[in-house]
DNA sequence: CGTTGACTTGAACGATATCAAACAGGGTGG
DNA sequence: CCACCCTGTTTGATATCGTTCAAGTCAACG
């Protein structure tokens, strides 16, 4: 079911050693860290947390994307978070998953054991502070689609989800690195997870990628790759009401 | 702007004592606390932090209700969040509010100005401890919001508000302690406030009260009054589609 | 008693869902 | 290499839910 374990752990050659909750800590309490470290590989689809069961460890994306899934009772699906690398996964000090928790491409995670990694947090002030002002962010980014999913059109939450990817990969020097107007990159997700993330349905998702595509402002590179053909536009239409 | 300051200012007998972040205090630190509190009072509509705006003070609510919104350049709202007595209020080391929050009701706060409060944060390990779980909690809640506004129908939605509500108000022993089954209560918001906390309209919300009022789960008792009379029947109706 | 503000109800409209079919790319076996 | 599927996506026609616009009710208040 887990990826596979190593031990082969470099944190000073690590991509996110200082994006991650790890640019918080020293040498010395990275070692500390570090000691209880596994590498873990899931492939796209593997579940990661299962909803309502104990988490077994934390982990810190270093390469890859994670959903993170609510469902209610009659199968009707919701995409609560997506995290990008240097992004922390897991709730300490909290038993069970609130969520479902899956890779949505090939995942590469650096892991610790739950109970390891709370002992150690108590005890390093500068993590748990970390890790406080992440979930901050969490919380604020949970907010912000609380707003786009209860007063935005579909035209407007497609341009909005679109340049929250396009900024996190972009973060990341993923890919190209982006002019201010144009930048390509490959979506992460299916028709299907924007839809889910977007409280829509794929055939309105698929209406307004074509109309999006018709108005020049994106361009489709087969079914993944995407061109933001004019930034500016799709700032615009992350925020006005369509007019057609 | 503000409410009236208070300096008499007793934890013993303090209704939030143990439910607030101050449960996490021995009595020496809740000393220290007290000594740069101040309480205020907000009168509905007031308030509290403005969008955008730097943080001056952070506080506990005391008694009343207060919601976080966001708002989109064209006037659209959405309610991101209510907070009820014994909830602390504000984001510690931001500068600005990523929200507008505002008295519902009449709200009485114990605040803490800005930068004496998270001096006394970083020494006591126990209190950010503690705002670090309110964190987690509050996003729990934010994920599961945005499954609410993602995917549930109109009538799910009241139904869901209704039972949060309930939920919160009977925590605080508020009005009338819940049996099983039948409870009542006085709505703090009004229909324009749910209807921005669910992502519907005014219309919509009143016309789902009617429906569950001639289905006998609840009954209104003037405008704000309200009565669950089936208890069993709302959680039903909070989650499963209609069928009329 | 008229005015005001919050709520309810009704009718028509429109955005998005639903249902259905066509389409495209990538793999497989012949 | 081609015919075939398989899955994900696009497109079209229709239905539905929630919005919008417009009255109408009700209680509080001057």
């Amino acid at each position: 079911m887990h990826g596979l374990p190593d031990k082969l752990l470099r944190c000073d050659t690590c991509s996110i050693r200082h994006g991650s909750m790890c640019g918080a800590l020293n040498n010395a309490e990275i070692e500390r860290l570090n000691a209880i470290a596994h590498h873990k590989v899931f492939q796209p689809g593997q579940t990661i947390h299962a909803d309502k069961q104990q988490f077994q460890f934390f982990g810190n994306i270093i390469s890859g994307v994670v959903k993170l899934t609510k469902t209610l009772a009659d199968g009707r699906e919701q995409i609560v978070g997506l995290q990008f690398p240097s992004d922390f996964l897991g709730r300490p000090y909290r038993a069970h998953s609130p969520f479902h928790a899956e890779a949505v491409t090939k995942v590469q995670l650096c892991t610790y054991e739950k109970g390891q990694f709370e002992r150690i947090a108590q005890d390093l002030k500068g993590l748990e502070h970390r890790l406080f002002e992440n979930t901050m962010d969490e919380l604020d980014a949970a907010q912000e689609w609380m707003l786009v999913l209860g007063r935005k059109s579909a035209g407007e939450k497609v341009a909005t989800l679109l340049l929250m990817i396009a900024r996190r990969m972009d973060m990341l020097g993923c890919k190209h690195v982006s002019s201010p107007r144009e930048q390509r990159f490959e979506l992460p997700l299916t028709r299907a997870e924007i839809a889910d993330f977007l409280g829509l349905t794929i055939e309105t998702v698929s209406r307004q990628f074509s109309k999006l595509k018709s108005a020049g402002v994106i361009c489709l590179d087969g079914t993944r790759g995407l061109i933001i053909r004019d930034m500016g536009a799709l700032i615009a239409a992350s925020e006005i009401r369509d007019e057609d």
